[in-house]
DNA sequence: AACTGACTCAACCGCTCTGCG
DNA sequence: GCGCAGAGCGGTTGAGTCAGT
C-alpha cells in the first residue's frame, strides 16, 4: 500500500468545484496572492486540500487563460514540441502562455495522438516522412532534449530573477508575445494592472463557468442567480471591449499574478503599492547586459522561428 | 424515446523536485 | 548530508455529453 492521498483527510471536499467555492477562492488569491496553498483551505474556509486549491487555480481561474478550440498554429506547436520535449508538459505550456499544461496534455491525449496516429498509419503506406521527422528528433537524444529545455528553464529562471521591475516599455502593452521570453515576460512581467481589471478578468473565467453551469444544473437556482449577478457585476467594467482587452487584460493578470506570487502574503493596499511602484532603476541598469543576452539569445527561440526552424522537418506532409 | 459506446475534460493520485531547518 | 513539508508535474480516472443505432 503507498502512502494515504493527501485528501483523504474527513471533511475534505472532492468532486468538481461550484461556483460559490470558485468566487472564494478567487476573492482569496485577488487578497493575499497565488502561492502559500496551505493556508488557502484554513483561510478561506474551503473544504479542499490546498493541492486541489492550487489546481483549480491554475487550470481554470488563473486570469488570462484560453479555453477550448486550439488554433492550428498552436496544434502545430504543440506536436512540434511534443516531439522535440516529450510529454514534459508544462514546459510545453510555458510556450503557449494562455493554455495550461492540463489543457495541452487533454488536448494532446484526446486529439493529437489519434491524429498523429492516423497520419502515421497513412505515412506508413505512402512514404510519409513525419515518422522520419520524428526518429530524426529521437535521434537528437534524451540527454540533449533535457539539456535544451533546461537551458530554457534556466533561462526562464534568470529573467524573472533579474527583472522583477522590469520595465514595461520592453513589450507595447497591446502586442502579443511572439517569443518564449516574450511569452514569460507576458506572462510575469506585464504592465501595471489595476486591481479592478484583474478581477474583473477573474470573474470573467467564472461568469464562463457560470454560463456553462447554469446549463449543466439549473436546478440550483437561487444563489446561483446572485453570484451570477455578483460575477457580471463584477465584470461589467470591461464588457463591451472584452474582445479588444482581452491581450493586455492577459498581461495585467499575469502580472498581477506574478507580482502576488513574489510578495507572499502581502496585503491587497501592499500588493497595489507594489504593482504601481517604479521600477529600480538601480538595479536594473547593471543588469541590462544580461538581460539583452536573455532576450536576444531567447528570440530565435520563438514561437514562430520554432515552427519555421524544424516544424517543416518533424511536421511535413501533416498539414 | 431509449439505449449504448465513444469522447471530452476537470479533477484526482502519486511521484518527484525543491527549499528549509 | 538528512529528513520533512510543500509545491509542481505527469498519468489516470470518471462523470457528463454527444452521436449513432
Amino acid at each position: 500500500m503507498g502512502r494515504p492521498p493527501c485528501c483523504d483527510k474527513i471533511g475534505i471536499k472532492k468532486g468538481p468545484w461550484t461556483p460559490e467555492e470558485d468566487i472564494i477562492l478567487v476573492s482569496y488569491i485577488q487578497e493575499h496572492g497565488p502561492g502559500n496553498w496551505r493556508l488557502v483551505p484554513s483561510n478561506t474556509g474551503l473544504m479542499r486540500c490546498s493541492k486541489s486549491c492550487r489546481l483549480r487555480w491554475t487550470n481554470y481561474l488563473r486570469p488570462g487563460i484560453k479555453r477550448g478550440n486550439f488554433t492550428d498554429h498552436e496544434e502545430k506547436m504543440i506536436i512540434h514540441l511534443q516531439a522535440l520535449l516529450g510529454n514534459r508538459w508544462a514546459a510545453i505550456a510555458s510556450y503557449l502562455p494562455q493554455r495550461t499544461d492540463n489543457d495541452i496534455k487533454n488536448y494532446w491525449n484526446t486529439h493529437l495522438k489519434k491524429k498523429l496516429k492516423k497520419m502515421q498509419s497513412e505515412g506508413d503506406d505512402e512514404g510519409n516522412n513525419y515518422d522520419k521527422g520524428n526518429s530524426c528528433s529521437q535521434l537528437k537524444g534524451q540527454w540533449e532534449r533535457r539539456l535544451q529545455t533546461d537551458i530554457h528553464t534556466a533561462k526562464q529562471a534568470l529573467c524573472e530573477a533579474l527583472s522583477l521591475d522590469k520595465p514595461t516599455q520592453i513589450f507595447p502593452e497591446t502586442k502579443l508575445p511572439s517569443t518564449p521570453s516574450q511569452c514569460f515576460h507576458d506572462h510575469h512581467h506585464p504592465t501595471s494592472p489595476n486591481q479592478t481589471s484583474l478581477y474583473a478578468s477573474s470573474t470573467e473565467n467564472i461568469a464562463r463557468l457560470l454560463d456553462n453551469w447554469m446549463k449543466k444544473s439549473p436546478k440550483k437556482t437561487e444563489t446561483n442567480y446572485s453570484i451570477s449577478n455578483m460575477v457580471t457585476t463584477g465584470s461589467s467594467s470591461s464588457e463591451g471591449t472584452q474582445s479588444t482587452v482581452t491581450c493586455t487584460q492577459d498581461h495585467l493578470d499575469s502580472l498581477w499574478s506574478f507580482k502576488s506570487e513574489r510578495s507572499g502574503s502581502v496585503s491587497a493596499e501592499e500588493n497595489t503599492n507594489l504593482v504601481e511602484s517604479k521600477p529600480n532603476l538601480d538595479t536594473q541598469v547593471p543588469l541590462m547586459l544580461l538581460e539583452n543576452w536573455l532576450f536576444d539569445d531567447a528570440a530565435p527561440q520563438c514561437n514562430e522561428d520554432l515552427m519555421n526552424m524544424s516544424l517543416g522537418e518533424s511536421t511535413d506532409g501533416l498539414f
